[in-house]
DNA sequence: CTGAAAGCGCTTACAG
DNA sequence: CTGAAAGCGCTTACAG
């Protein structure tokens, strides 16, 4: 409108500079650093950009140096319906710090590689699930780009890395298991050379140690995290079982065995106790609703986000954070006297409607 | 290792341009535009380019009149799972074409248009549920920032819009009533306002009348969507059920009519058919699985980002573009005769095993 | 088909 | 506390 420097209608630092009577070096710095900046100055330049809704060049400001503010986000290519809830977290802390975030999952271990080689990103988070060459050969790059990031999932010694208590949380169900009085039970374990499935495993006995029983009695049968498989699992090894319940490893596993136990006319929880883990999607609507342990996906993003962050901003890496988990309790197991469905007295507590 | 350019040992494209002798615009012609270049000179720059392993600086190329090669995704606030499977179609072309994804979420309306004000994209993929002026701010902006973008929701006259097929999926689900023989019907309608509910009702009203079924024997009742007040519904409007079939317009509805039919003690199947509309990620696993109808979010996806590309590649907009729906025909109605679970006959086919 | 040069909008030592 | 100047790594008319 000026008829000056406006090409494309688009204000820059420049038409700031001149408006105010500053140099570009002034107003960047208020942008920047305004500590070193007098506080009048600061003021007259603030109002010029509110005025003129100024918003600076990021490309530009990336290019001279500065920095991106944008981190990429990586998942897996399996897109879990909880991972929604996990980008709520980094979301929700990422727009708060001002940063964007870059959301990769096709074969993220290259893409983020070339997110890193071409200087879009200054952070990574990184959910790793297993550990093959390929992503040592990301974070090998990533520390050579200089890139911080933090993984969840598989914790690693070597890096910042974000994974949630499965001891305590497997532990939780045996002290569960132990107050409700079962005492035969069938353990399926995930994969063996999972760590999360030696943990839930570890802390299972753990804890049924704790409340006096000897964790040797547990019947274990290792599973793949399917529930096909856990399904096969039942029909072939314990056609009749001998049990009083079943831990399952991960939700998807006691869903098996849920439809095995249907299938041959055994009731939940009436005949037979059932425990899951993850607290899947799913869970609270199977019949009947399964109890599980919860993950805090949502912390768990906010606190990648965090320190993502803080790593970024030159914060000499933490290490290794732990968070807890949350046992569930349904009607699964231990959690008889709900009723199944919607009580009158439920009315003003939503979430009994969650109970199908 | 060359001892010169190479800071902080970063490959630029004046690196190529050394090692091959050309100048630095010929190796940004071969990026850009191999059209204007020489067949064998192409073929020698892209050999430095491989053998240093260049990755063009994008905000270099951005800044100086390029394009940023990413797009942003704006979605509602409340993560719903559904909208991993969307993301999924998205990042899937996305990636094929060489576009990275910014993802948004928190008060996107706002953030939007900072990323366009900033130019951090060249286009936009947004889900726009509900139509206000906060919305239409954005879409002007985006506009007046000459940014391509394609709605995903609710369909607009005056942009390019994806939606799916309402009418059709409703009609679906009406010619099944019929053919199953269910004459007495409730639809369990969603608010009257909604684009959504309103053409759901109309293609289901259409699908009876083409089965000679009198629509204005249909009794309609108005939801809002939420499992609660369908429930409650149920329980002030038809404490005795006189139908012999429930179509609720989202499965959530759905949901709440089958707590409530539980509650008085009618069976569903046996008693009452039901069918509801979105096939949500806990349908499958209802007890029993419920009927619905599907949307195709990853297809959905796809081609939202199918078209902002080619928006964005200067393609003249094409608007309005309706995805079918697909009736997804479970035990709640209309499937009586597959077993409740799994089934030795069932066993070389996994999909059965989702019905729980 | 190719090169020299200007410029994109910012940041950052270096002086003062 | 502030400014002049160089530079980030690319693209794009303009010439040839």
């Amino acid at each position: 409108m000026t008829g000056d420097g406006e090409r494309k209608g688009r204000i820059t630092l420049e038409d700031i500079a001149r408006s105010t009577g500053f140099s570009r070096a002034t107003v960047s710095r208020v942008l920047n650093d305004k500590k070193s900046v007098k506080p009048s100055t600061v003021k007259i330049v603030e109002q010029a950009i509110e005025q003129l809704s100024y918003r600076p060049n990021v490309s530009a400001s990336a290019l001279s140096g500065g920095r991106t503010m944008t981190v990429a986000v990586c998942l897996p290519e399996t897109l879990r319906p909880y991972y929604s809830i996990l980008l709520g977290g980094i979301e929700n802390i990422s727009s708060q710090k001002g940063y964007d975030i870059i959301f990769k999952t096709k074969n993220y271990p290259r893409a983020a590689r070339e997110l890193a080689e071409s200087r879009r990103v200054d952070g990574m988070i990184i959910r790793n699930m297993k550990e093959d060459a390929e992503h040592a050969q990301l974070f090998r790059e990533l520390v050579r780009c200089n890139i911080p990031f933090v993984l969840i999932g598989k914790p690693m010694q070597e890096y910042p890395s974000i994974h949630i208590d499965n001891v305590g949380g497997a532990r939780k169900v045996a002290h569960h298991f132990a107050e409700h009085g079962y005492r035969r039970i069938l353990c399926i374990t995930g994969p063996n050379r999972h760590v999360d499935a030696i943990d839930r495993v570890y802390g299972f006995k753990m804890g049924l140690s704790e409340r006096g029983i000897d964790p040797e009695g547990v019947t274990l049968a290792e599973g793949d995290y399917s529930k096909e498989q856990a399904f096969n699992l039942m029909k072939e090894h314990f056609p009749k079982p001998q049990f009083d319940a079943v831990f399952a490893a991960n939700d998807n596993m006691a869903l098996g065995v849920l439809l095995y136990l249907r299938r041959i006319g055994m009731r939940v929880p009436e005949d037979m106790g059932l425990a899951g883990f993850d607290d899947s999607f799913f869970s609270e609507y199977l019949f009947p609703p399964l109890t599980t342990v919860r993950q805090p996906m949502y912390e768990m993003g906010s606190i990648a986000m965090e320190t993502v962050v803080s790593l970024m901003e030159g914060s000499t890496r933490e290490k290794g954070i732990i968070l807890p988990t949350q046992l569930v309790v349904r009607r699964s197991c231990g959690c008889p006297y709900t009723y199944n469905g919607v009580d009158d007295a439920d009315e003003g507590e939503h979430r009994h409607f969650d109970l199908v």
